[in-house]
DNA sequence: TTTATTTGCGTAATCAATTACGTAATTAGT
DNA sequence: ACTAATTACGTAATTGATTACGCAAATAAA
């Protein structure tokens, strides 16, 4: 590939970073398939929560994977046809419908430890050969945006500019 | 937010890569808009690429920007609706189609360096702020993943597996 | 030079996720 | 207790990108 983007260095990182999220996404549905399990990569997140929380309503699973809540509903309703999940309404509180993993979806659950056990895995190769560590780099961008997002990081740095800008000409 | 991915380490690169990029897109697209421009992060690398290389047809765009031909195409109806692009069809080659900037398009290049040039310094900001940079880790995987596809890691992982697994055996 | 294959592009269908909006149940305010 | 505000969820419409398909032009093969 003629790469574009690498020469743009900071400018476009949001872009480089979704290349690389995409790829390894598709790569990783490629796996689940050639190991002969019907399982996506995008049902992971909700699947995974849902195997280690018991039961959850749609708006906390929102909350908790950072998605909109009809996206949930939308992948809850495919892994119900799955079977692989249940729902039910709450006795306590008739607004909510409560998310739980069946007994087929706990069965399946061993089933995909072992391939998460060999996606882990190569995984930590990948990051171990890696001088600079990614998630390393991931979790300190986390945070720094989470003590001041990027949006104020930029309206300050224009702020900065504008008034340096005003006391060279006074 | 309540962190279900970062503690999942490794399984999970490809949906907190994902989730940074989403971050910065959006906050990208809020900085045009509060500086009154009319333009979308999804924009940019067509539009870049233009600025950079005179003309181009559908395909080559959507190699070197490594995206769908389809793609290319939707991009580009939007930019040339705003009139910042035009088409012309090759004379060397009836079936290419080429694009490039507009005299309308090229007024606003210069603009658009300025909004550029404030967020690639923000940009360089949060990266230098980083005791692990994410551009040098980005550029690391490309390269890691260049040599040898990640698909390819993970098979060849399962096979040293299973011969020792073998071997353990016999 | 005819025929087959490949290439470039366009359209349609599909997918995954979002925003916008509506409804019903709960909680807060008075 | 009644009203207002909020919360939980569902559906519809929209967005952005992909794959699948088809056609026309160019290139390769015979």
């Amino acid at each position: 590939m003629q790469d574009v983007f690498s020469k743009l260095g900071p400018l476009i990182i949001a872009s480089r970073l979704k290349r690389m999220s995409d790829y390894i996404m598709r790569a990783g549905a490629e796996f689940y398939h050639s190991n002969g399990i019907e399982f996506e990569p995008k049902w992971f997140p909700l699947y995974y929560l849902l195997s280690q929380e018991k039961e959850l309503g749609i708006m906390d699973i929102a909350q908790k994977l950072n998605i909109s809540h009809p996206a949930v509903i939308q992948l809850a309703k495919e892994l119900e046809k799955k079977g692989w999940i249940i729902s039910t309404k709450s006795t306590e509180d008739a607004r909510k419908r409560l998310l739980k993993l069946s007994k087929k979806g706990l069965r399946l659950l061993s089933q995909l430890q072992l391939i998460w056990d060999d996606i882990r895995e190569v995984n930590r190769q990948v990051v171990d050969a890696q001088t600079t560590n990614i998630l390393d780099a991931l979790e300190e961008m986390e945070t720094f945006f989470a003590s001041k997002s990027y949006t104020e990081r930029m309206k300050a740095f224009q702020e900065l500019k504008k008034y340096n800008q005003l006391s060279a000409v006074i």
